[in-house]
DNA sequence: CTCTGTCCTGACTGCATATTCAAAATCATT
DNA sequence: AATGATTTTGAATATGCAGTCAGGACAGAG
């Protein structure tokens, strides 16, 4: 088999290829929903099996340890993230960029909480696998960001608090859909966080945060 | 000895129960700190007894299983939880009750942040422990105070947002310093979050929330 | 000192877990 | 069909874990 992934013509290749990108993303999947109730080291590879409907023997086929396929889901949560959120530039007007960002985090949270929930579980264990990406990729992200606030504040068009805070905020109120839904639905007295509620979810969350970040 | 700890006048008796108590405590602080990281299911009872410097078979001598000092954890951090936090009454003023809500929420996040991670993997873990717990008394103690903001809202006190979605936003905030400390480290650059740092993140957070939350 | 109850702990048990392996099954190509 | 590569999987292995136990240390009472 070629190393290369480039432009293999051959059907059947492709196919092999196709059918085991398939496999790969079903056990990835799996993996992904497990991790996410109970972290790394809690989470047992019989669980992940049982979930994609494996045995046990194949998803160590597919990945070469526990800790490889734990890696491979922080990635591919990590990329699906920095993919799906758009940029925000300095010449946007702050209050329909910041609304923008904040929903699209939202949306987010709602369609893949389990990506949220490994993320949270790993931070809280002190970030072992993630923590390069944190310090580079995502802090060059955020510092880029930073002087965006600062120039919209410079301008008035935003209130003058911290701007790296002005993120943790936004990260907490969105990811707390995902992690704690458990206690959300309790206290709802809800089963299921319908579409109706969630668009008040969005709705609440976004003005809280936006009348307490636009000065009028 | 007898099951009543009642009045007992003895010393002896009393000492023994102190020393108890004392390493009971000592237990329960290094159980804290090794589920804040791994959650149940992925903390060994090794971990914890290095952590407490014990034997591990000590640590079975006071708690009767892995899951009986768990719960024990939740119990004790739930317990402190709610007797830490006042109460908020319809009489007071709004920007100044829920003010002194939110600093309260802080401080308890940043003295005791184990606390709030263990909480945080209970619920993101589904719960299995404290479901109970949140179903009853916190449900109960939340409707009270939605009745309160609501008050407060005919009144043009408190903007008009669904009141269980405020409580959702002061506490996403207030947990994310403890919850995911290592993240706002690594991306503040600063080793120590120091108390300067810590006086910022106060300041901005209760500045976003209430000014999102008091309408002018 | 002796007796009695509490407290402590190293060694042990039995079960669970990640990972390996080798044999079987499936597939692709000739 | 035959060959060779890839994929699948039950069984085996070796380590790790929660929980037990039996005996020792210690302390207070007589």
């Amino acid at each position: 088999m070629l190393g290369l992934d480039g432009e293999l013509q051959d059907s059947k290749k492709i196919n092999e290829s196709r059918t085991q990108r398939k496999k790969r993303a079903l056990i990835l999947n799996a993996a992904e929903s497990v991790f996410a109730r109970r972290g790394f080291s809690g989470s047992r590879l019989k669980d992940i099996a049982e979930e994609a409907g494996l045995p046990k023997a194949n998803i160590l086929y597919y990945y070469k340890s526990k800790e490889d396929l734990y890696r491979c889901v922080c990635h591919d949560i990590l990329e699906n993230w920095l993919g799906a959120i758009g940029e925000i530039s300095v010449s946007s007007e702050p209050s329909e960029a910041l609304r923008k960002y904040i929903e699209a985090k939202m949306e987010l949270s709602m369609q893949r909480p389990n990506a949220s929930r490994v993320f949270a579980m790993e931070i809280i264990s002190g970030a072992p696998v993630i923590s390069d990406y944190l310090a580079t990729e995502l802090k060059s992200w955020v510092d880029k960001h930073v002087l965006i606030f600062q120039g919209w504040q410079n301008r008035g068009q935003l209130v003058d608090v911290s701007p790296y805070h002005v993120f943790f905020v936004i990260w907490a109120v969105t990811q707390t859909y995902a992690d704690f839904e458990t206690q959300i639905k309790l206290l709802l007295g809800d089963q299921h966080l319908g579409s109706d509620e969630y668009e008040r979810a969005v709705k609440s969350a976004t003005q809280i945060i936006l009348c307490g970040l636009i000065p009028r």
